[in-house]
RNA sequence: GCCGCUGUAGCUCAGCUGGUUAGAGCGCCUGAUUGUGGAUCAGGAGGUCCCUGGUUCGACUCCAGGCAGUGGUACCA
């Protein structure tokens, strides 16, 4: 044995991290709850849009300036020309693109609802992949007030929709020109690159996640994690901290109420003015539309990212508890969200055009849907099998499928090159309800004989006796060939 | 990215202060049952002990570096 000696390279089955199969199940109910979201955003109006999956990485607006390549967070590949092209991050981008691309011949406000696979070149986690899949709804040439109102009531339908209950889920809402002013009054510059107008935004952002200590802990100096790992503080003085600690903390039980607060803190701000008089229009509207605080609410710490919105944010958070796999209490926080962005379009367009939207993440829906048990609409009866006991009698095997098949019953024979036993346990295996069995002794009586699986498996648990196992009749009938659908209706009927 | 923890069979893990052929449970396959899944019994397959180097007569075990995974944190359009 030499080490020379070459071994045939054979690929490793495997899958890049952050990437993940879908199979079964959990296809068919991603597919249910889709179809569920598509209803409500039909409902509203909005119209399907599909586009490609890859973009113009400078359409995305993900090409870094100074060097000549894509921002690393995306995913790049050169076309042959030498351009650059990237999976789409999100799905707001390429339809910012569709928009200023399709201007002239869209009815404005464009509205549009569209579902697909995004891709993130980040590091993966629990719950955290590099490819999921959202469900957005953008409406395009609207100004502020009754567009984003409507885009909060609409995931909170979207919500209810999918089976989770009023009071389990809130709907949470601020506005970026609130946190413009306060950035103004605290002396934090509000040009979009300045490092400390960041470190303040995010700090606030962490509120409910780590409390008010650690925030004023960012806001300043800085804070150590448990880990021992130190994150940089934004630095201010004590007044502007206090400052920043009243407004985020300004949530009240009443919109009013709320409004009211923070109306004071941003007084003598003209932005911070115009951003109360947008939310007061949406509140007015809840209002008459009687989607109270148990559904929506306003919450000065939500902000979202930090790139494009303008305007009104808007966040969906799930407020329920639930026990993962290992027993743990694990809170599903934030399954959707969005905002106004009026300068998306611009980018493209060089005129101001005002937009808003909100999206959904449908990967995060479907794990809490599990843990809520919602998702048992979504399963679908096996297939009944039909065993191949002889070879040669495939043909009547297939009538019986069809038969089956006619009577809206799933069904299938067996495709495989093995016997009997293995054929149960392939049966077994795929959940099949029922078997048809059709041998030489049936075929001469003119039968098939139907064994009830499920019923099956209730037997043995309380059969001890090895002979009887060995018999194997337990739960199953011989019928006349003519009676085939009727039995497995019976059994199909019986097992409901 | 930073800090910590962990890498032994498909999965979950055991393996004493360094000592011969590295184990268990579950799962998988085969048989008991040539026409019966799920119980039981018997048998079987399956391992570069993450990688590389070092210490040693001898390393799964100790040391260093790397890689991978995981938890926290940071980033997240």
């Amino acid at each position: 044995m030499s080490k020379k000696q070459k071994k045939p390279v054979k690929p490793k089955a495997r899958l890049p991290k952050g990437l993940r199969d879908v199979y079964g199940a959990e296809v068919r109910a991603m597919q249910a709850m889709v179809e569920k979201v598509r209803r409500v955003y039909e409902l509203y109006g909005f119209e399907p849009l599909i586009t490609p999956a890859l973009e113009y990485t400078d359409a995305l607006g993900k090409f870094l300036p100074d060097v000549d390549r894509p921002n690393a967070g995306v995913f790049s590949l050169q076309d042959e020309d030498g351009q650059w092209m990237s999976l789409r991050y999100d799905l707001t981008a390429p339809l910012a693109r569709y928009v200023a691309q399709n201007f002239d011949a869209l009815p404005k406000p464009f509205r549009r609802y569209q579902s697909g696979q995004v891709w993130r070149n980040e590091k993966p986690g629990p719950g955290r992949y590099r490819q999921f899949e959202q469900f957005d709804a953008d409406t395009v040439g609207a100004p502020p007030g009754a567009a984003d109102a409507e885009m909060c009531m609409m995931m909170a339908d979207c919500m209810e929709a999918l089976g989770i209950a009023r009071g389990d889920y809130l709907i949470r809402i601020n506005n970026r020109k609130l946190l413009d002013a306060v950035l103004e009054k605290i002396g934090v510059d509000a040009a979009p690159d300045n490092p400390q107008r960041l470190i303040v935004l995010r700090a606030m952002d962490k509120l409910d996640r780590l409390g008010p200590d650690a925030v004023r802990a960012l806001l300043g100096k800085g804070r150590k994690d448990e880990s021992g790992d130190y994150t940089k503080g934004a630095e201010l003085e004590a007044q502007a901290i206090e400052t920043a600690m009243a407004f985020v903390s300004a949530g009240a039980a009443s919109h009013d109420e709320t409004l009211t607060r923070l109306q004071e803190l941003v007084s003598g701000s003209p932005v911070g003015e115009a951003g109360i008089a947008e939310l007061r229009r949406m509140s007015a509207l809840f209002e008459a539309a009687n989607y109270g605080s148990d559904r929506v609410v306003f919450d000065p710490s939500i902000v979202r990212g930090l790139d494009y919105y303008t305007g009104p944010v808007f966040e969906a958070e799930l407020t329920f508890e639930a026990r993962n796999e290992d027993g743990e209490i694990t809170r599903f926080g934030s399954v959707g969200g969005g905002g106004r962005y009026d300068g998306l379009v611009a980018r493209f367009k060089g005129q101001p055009v005002p937009a808003t939207g909100i999206s959904l993440g449908l990967s995060r829906l479907y794990a809490a849907l599990l843990a809520l048990g919602k998702l048992e609409s979504a399963s679908l009866a096996a297939p009944v099998i039909v065993l191949v006991m002889d070879k040669d009698e495939m043909a009547g095997y297939q009538a019986m499928a069809h038969e089956l098949r006619a009577a809206g019953i799933r069904a299938e024979v067996y495709m495989g090159g093995s016997g009997m036993r293995a054929q149960m346990k392939y049966a077994d295996r795929r959940g099949a309800p029922a078997v048809v069995i059709e041998g030489g002794d049936e075929r001469e009586k003119g039968e098939v004989t139907i064994k009830d699986l499920v019923l099956g498996a209730q037997k043995s648990k309380e059969i001890t006796d090895n002979e009887e196992w060995r018999s194997g009749q337990a739960a199953q009938v011989s019928v006349a060939r003519k009676d085939l659908v009727a039995q497995i209706r019976k059994i199909l009927e019986q097992n409901r």
